[in-house]
RNA sequence: CGCGGGAUGGAGCAGCUCGGUAGCUCGUCGGGCUCAUAACCCGAAGGUCGUUGGUUCAAAUCCAGCUCCCGCAACCA
């Protein structure tokens, strides 16, 4: 019989800096949401990838001297590598660079032309010619000029395609409020008021000014710009209009895509558009995940976060931190991330609760019964709720498995778990082993147990792929004893089954001694590198540092600037007239504390009006990574005005 | 009046759609147990549900105003 399919995607990641947790979260609950679908016999494709064009991953490769896909290569070698790391089970890995996707993507463009949905235009912008980068209106400084030099730029035109998504506003308002594809549901009021309502705007989908991307086919000097790029993955990737795969029938339309929240918009509008422009079935459930945040607590010395997933798998494995990122993302809105709230659930879940459940039942059966469970049985009333709980399990966690709440999913198990805990409470077995007339009660209690967590660690597989199987081996069940499909019924280990004590799945963290190994590795060396990298490219002569004029001076009064939240208003003292500095700094240090200070400021830097207020000077400050900034300040001793060379 | 999200015991959250004893996890305190990873189980303390006003017999929940916080954007020279 021809299996079911289920086809589920990862956004692909821009490589043009190292993975990060929040692509780990993305990742892994597609991941545990493949895994479930193929437990439940599904024939999966689960997709993620990278994607490599576009204007910044060309600078950086220039500012490094490499070419973009030389820079690219090795980030994209590090997402593999950790998505390896994390037990992840991708069937495929598109990079938009690979040819059979460029293809799709041409043809594509090719295909939306003919139909008349791609039209050349003008592409109207401003533009920096040192630079050579467009900016739209709204991406200018304050003064109108480049935001990234800060010169002055020209209004100038470009020539351009352009998709007219303009005309299917209606279809899209329609498509968006009558199915259940965008979720979270509220995430549609946002995207029909603030993208459709005031009008969609025709989307500009090629770009001559840089050469990083696809090349449109017709048309030689234009590269193809971002969406239709992209997006176009999940359909290339299936051997859509390209001869690499013959997939594309059998799996689309994609049954879940996964983003996080900030690219629904292109997920929900553009995408479907261009899947109605080419006539294609639309995809069934598109989920938008919130952000973990790590600016929940205060800044602070002492709680640092080190975030970088490599290190977390590696001191907690990958199965600890798969389970914590999924627990603590409610659905659909944001979740707090640092070491003391992973620890903490890593702790008291996974130890505590499950690992300890595990670890005390199989060593009761061991002590008590030589680890095999005698055959006989004696039933009491107090197994009734256990019971139910456990058969009902499967049931309850499977719809929202489905829907990816997986919080919500882990929450269910562990009540399970919880509810076991009790158990062992109430029926007490040390007192029932003492007493040989006891022996079925006993073995009922345990078999009870054991067959708890098979069912748990049945459920709990997708999301924790390496370890289940390490509890299945204690408990003494067998591949067939742990499928879906005899996860929802409460009796399936034999009567006799026996157990074998193991390893302790999940050990307990010392948390206060963890915080602080975790805080000496702050700074972490990767950033430290790709700054030395940098910093060799871009040599300078003595000559070029010279017109740099540093002096020293004195904070004589500072305010915060009224419509700025970053922004401190500082009047220094330079050993002349004095003059007015404004600052970024406001996160890191409050005005009081910076009366009276003395500070390094760069002397000749062109004044600019920051918020309303001029700007004459920088100070100067440490970048010491994770957010934190340090002002430099002198010796008192050192004159107002000095300079510095 | 830029867009959006939020404000519930010490911390993190649920409840709000469809008003009617305020719930969960962690932490704290007390007790129990000893099979287990100093774990597990029970109990307690702790909340005027941001603020003001309105609707109602009844508001965390509905309505209006206000304050504050967080993202994004505009400014981190």
């Amino acid at each position: 019989m021809e299996k079911k399919k289920y086809y589920i995607t990862t956004p692909i990641y821009y490589p043009s800096g190292n993975p990060h947790i929040g692509h780990c979260y993305t990742t892994v609950a597609c991941d545990t949401i493949a895994r479930f679908k193929r437990m439940q016999g599904f024939d999966v494709m689960f997709l993620t990838g990278t994607d490599e064009h576009g204007m910044k991953i060309e600078q950086k490769a220039k500012a490094l001297g490499v070419t973009p896909k030389e820079y690219v290569d090795p980030i994209v070698e590090n997402f593999k590598k950790l998505w390896d790391v994390m037990g992840i089970s991708n069937d495929r890995f598109v990079r938009t660079t690979d040819d059979y996707h460029v293809k799709t993507v041409q043809t594509i463009f090719k295909k939306l032309y003919d139909k008349g949905y791609i039209y050349k235009g003008e592409y109207t912008g401003k533009y920096c010619t040192p630079c050579e980068s467009f900016w739209t209106e709204s991406q200018l400084d304050e003064n109108g000029c480049c935001p990234d030099c800060h010169r002055p730029v020209i209004d100038a035109h470009e020539e351009a395609y352009f998709l007219k998504i303009s005309d299917f506003a209606d279809k899209i308002e329609k498509f968006l409020t009558e199915t259940d594809y965008l979720r979270p549901k509220s995430r549609v009021n946002e995207m029909v008021n603030n993208f459709i309502k005031p009008g969609l705007e025709d989307l500009c989908v090629s770009r001559t000014s840089f050469t990083w991307g696809v090349p449109v086919s017709f048309d030689e000097k234009h590269v193809v710009y971002v969406w239709v790029d992209a997006l176009a993955n999940y359909i290339s990737a299936l051997g859509y209009e390209n001869d690499a795969y013959d997939d594309f029938s059998k799996f689309w339309p994609a049954d879940m895509h996964m983003t996080a929240k900030e690219i629904v918009r292109f997920h929900s509008i553009v995408w479907i558009i261009i899947l109605m422009m080419l006539d294609l079935p639309l995809p069934k459930m598109l989920y938008g995940h919130g952000w973990i945040n790590f600016n929940g607590q205060k800044m602070s010395k002492s709680i640092g976060n080190v975030i970088d997933p490599f290190v977390l798998a590696e001191r907690y494995g990958s199965d600890a931190v798969r389970y914590q990122i999924m627990r603590d993302m409610p659905y659909g809105s944001d979740s707090n991330f640092s070491n003391e709230i992973m620890i903490t659930r890593i702790n008291s879940d996974l130890a505590n609760d499950f690992g300890n459940l595990v670890s005390r039942t199989v060593a009761m059966a061991d002590k008590y019964f030589g680890g095999t469970l005698p055959e006989e049985r004696d039933y009491d009333q107090l197994d009734d709720e256990l019971v139910e709980m456990a058969s009902a399990l499967r049931e309850t966690v499977t719809p929202m498995i489905e829907e990816a709440r997986l919080s919500n999913a882990l929450e269910e198990i562990f009540k399970v778990v919880s509810r076991a805990n009790k158990y062992i409470d109430e029926t007490e077995p040390w007192k029932l082993g003492k007493d040989e007339a006891s022996r079925p009660r006993l073995a009922s209690v345990l078999y009870n147990l054991l067959e708890t967590i098979r069912i748990c660690s049945g459920l709990l597989f997708p999301f924790m792929p390496k370890t289940m199987p390490k509890v299945w081996e204690q408990i003494g069940a067998k591949p067939e004893e742990v499928e879906y499909n005899v996860l929802g019924e409460f009796g399936k280990l034999p009567a006799n089954v026996t157990v074998h004590k193991g390893e302790v799945l999940f050990p307990r963290i010392d948390i206060e001694k963890e915080i602080d190994e975790l805080n000496a590795l702050l700074t972490p060396a990767k950033t430290i590198r790709e700054d030395e990298d940098l910093d060799k490219a871009n040599v300078i002569g003595i000559e070029q540092f010279a017109e740099v004029k540093l002096r020293t001076g004195e904070i004589t009064a500072c305010e915060k600037m009224p419509k700025a939240k970053k922004l401190l208003k500082l009047t220094v003292d330079d050993g002349r007239q004095g003059r007015q500095i404004v600052s970024g700094i406001a996160k890191w240090y409050t005005p009081e504390e910076l009366v009276g200070k003395k500070i390094v400021f760069v002397a000749n830097l062109a004044p600019r009006k920051l918020c309303g207020e001029e700007s004459q000077g920088m100070i100067l400050a440490a970048d010491c990574g994770n957010e934190d900034i340090k002002v430099l300040f002198v010796d008192k001793d050192i004159p107002n005005g000095s300079p510095i060379g």
